[in-house]
DNA sequence: CTTGCCTGTAATTTATCATATTACAGGCGG
DNA sequence: CCGCCTGTAATATGATAAATTACAGGCAAG
């Protein structure tokens, strides 16, 4: 199993709201041509970002803007919004050993902690990569080739 | 989206293939009542353990047994046999964003590299923990109060 | 060598979740 | 005030995990 599209496209959003501000007027139509998904996914998205206060959102004939730097948004910030993280983890334990026997019965005490503590890593990794590390891969890139 | 309990329930397994090994026979159908699932879902995890050569299975009035220590067993090494590790990775892509925008043009490139980079400390993480270390804890759990 | 239990596996069903889509209410700016 | 945009509910579709049934084949005990 993995981790929902949402997270890249949340990524992508950002990147797009960063790269376009000053060229286009940043709509969820304009950013579901550039995903690839339909208008209310990326509205759900933005919508927590939004709560999450990485992007601020004015309706009318409007803009989307950052609400802080590329560089103060972690893949962490986005990962922790766009999939449910804190209730359940990254993995999902079969739910119903056996208490009648010795070890279905400590069997989930056994794992929990060594599995959180990869979570932990994981985490820990995505807090030290930003989106700017992602927009600057994309404007070296669009400089080479296009 | 999560890792499939097919791991802790492989885990479970193996923790329970060595801790029965000298009272009980060891089948699926017991495997399954300790695990709380079917026995055909059991069938299917101990065949990818066998292959990876994690356990040996006799047909038969059998037994199941360890292929190795329990030292030797890691967390990635049941991982990687009970989920498709390889195929698609952990996190899944958006996978149309329009190839007429310069950020959907790139963004892949842009962020595969890093997720891959995150995947990697996840898996290190996995390598160092062994199932050894699990039947510790249950041994110790049974002591205390059963 | 035969018999019974066990594994191996295919086929079908059910449940759950992610995503797509339609529809519409509400808000802001020109 | 009007039109475009966001917010969100409701529903449909598709993919995938897990449960379940069924049965063919193998090994070991006697």
């Amino acid at each position: 199993m993995q981790i929902s599209t949402k997270f890249t496209i949340a990524v992508h959003i950002i990147t797009c709201i960063d790269y376009f501000k000053d060229t286009l007027p940043v709509t969820s139509s304009f950013l579901a041509g550039s995903v690839g998904v339909n208008p209310v996914i990326i509205r759900g998205v933005m919508s927590k970002l939004k709560e999450a206060g990485i992007i601020a959102i004015s309706q009318g004939k409007s803009g989307i803007t950052l609400a802080r730097p590329l560089t103060e948004i972690t893949f962490y910030d986005v990962y922790k919004v766009t999939d449910g993280v804190n209730e359940t983890g990254l993995f999902h334990m079969h739910e119903n050993p056996n208490p009648n026997c010795p070890v279905g019965r400590n069997i989930q005490m056994a794992m929990v902690g060594k599995l959180q503590d990869i979570q932990a890593v994981m985490e820990q990794k995505m807090q030290e990569t930003t989106i700017a590390d992602v927009a600057v891969d994309i404007r070296r890139k669009i400089k080479q080739a296009g």
